[in-house]
DNA sequence: CAGTTCCGAGACCGTACAGTATCGTTAATT
DNA sequence: AATTAACGATACTGTACGGTCTCGGAACTG
């Protein structure tokens, strides 16, 4: 599933034992070029009209190129989806602001979400590749809502040792509560994700469950971001 | 958009003026037969994958038969959505246990389940074919999910009146958990919606975020209900 | 019956596309 | 410079599918 679904896998014969490596060399940094392409198709002409010819107009390669690195067409969408950038959730550096509702605030990137255009075509281009194939709904889920479900049950988890939360919340439900609605909202529903949308799960579902007070009178500061 | 399509459709000659009618007359519910062939075609194979070869075999009609009513694929497709039945959420007659939990759980119903499954593929089937148009998704998502959504609202608003819930709770976001978690569970992650899934909402998000007590130990006589 | 019309089955055609094979070019290595 | 592997372009093949056409049979009308 990682990247390279058998590179060097034109089942020849001798390229296997590295001949004196005279030549010229295969450009690794081409795989990322293509995968791009493939994601820019994807994003333009959606996932029914994503053809292998476009793909190398697209990536100024030939198709025996891309069928050098990829054995299908199947194989070259899903790592293209891998290859979405993450979710900027690095999980490292998760924010500390010494509220669970600050923390899950922040993680709050607007130019994340709405700076690409592109990445939101891609979701929902996305959407119709999920139903037909298992492989790409692991992909996707693993790329789009995983990290970010995995993010907020961190923060929780924080929240629960430092007493703000009650150790019996049912934390592992409620991580995927924020991630698995925003997912829906964008890929079904193609509403944007706003602030405000956020703001209505904090406040409305995720701290009201975890038995936190104060959260129902959200500060007018916050609100105002909007 | 409707069934017909232009009926008699020939382009031929006499037929327009309806010569008497001798012989045998067009069988109009064989559209619907027609029409829930492509949705469980959709629904199987997804948006891509349908073929007018495979609406024909499982409608065990000709495909001749099935360009005599609809000028395209495209049409078809078209049809066969706004065929989709509604969700069959009877707002007028929701159930009334006595308690909210009682109530939410008793709108599990493992045979609807399956239907409703059904329709959530049918509706990320066709994500690709909406992309275009926002207003033809919102309102395939108003058909499958919203309905649901309404009648969680309703049970909830019930379970204010009735003092079992403050009013102050944000009871329009909550409805939407459970409809949007179970639809972005079955298209994206494509795993069951089971009991055990809708439990953990129920007590792990909905009752503690609306503070009802209780909802941490379910009583047996519930778990049995189902 | 006889006449008419619709039906299912499936042969058929044209196009579009996945995947392969070929070829002349380019660039890294020696 | 000589060698050689990867490259872009593109011609080619096989297949799948949208859409049309034909045919024998069935069902309704009178």
């Amino acid at each position: 599933m990682t990247t390279k679904t058998e590179r060097t896998a034109r089942a020849h014969s001798s390229a296997d034992i590295e001949p004196a490596a005279r030549g010229r060399k295969r450009d690794h940094s081409r795989d990322a070029d293509i995968l791009d392409a493939a994601l820019d198709v994807l994003a333009e002409v959606g996932a029914a009209g994503i053809t292998m010819d476009l793909v190398a107009e697209r990536a100024g390669a030939g198709k025996a190129t891309i069928y050098r690195r990829w054995t299908s067409k199947a194989e070259l969408v899903i790592d293209a989806v891998a290859h979405i950038e993450r979710m900027q959730v690095d999980i490292e550096h998760l924010p500390d602001t010494g509220t669970l509702r600050g923390d899950l605030l922040a993680l709050f990137r607007p130019e994340a979400m709405e700076a690409s255009t592109r990445r939101l075509k891609i979701m929902s281009a996305l959407a119709s590749l999920l139903s037909a194939d298992q492989a790409l709904a692991e992909a996707g889920s693993a790329v789009i809502v995983k990290p970010w479900a995995d993010a907020h049950f961190a923060l929780m988890q924080r929240a629960v040792t430092r007493g703000e939360v009650s150790a019996r919340a049912d934390i592992t439900t409620l991580s995927q509560v924020v991630p698995s609605m925003a997912a829906y909202r964008t890929l079904v529903q193609r509403k944007p994700f706003t602030l405000e949308f956020l703001l209505s799960m904090i406040d409305g579902v995720i701290m009201p469950a975890l038995r936190i007070c104060g959260a129902r009178q959200p500060k007018k500061s916050d609100r105002s971001q909007t």
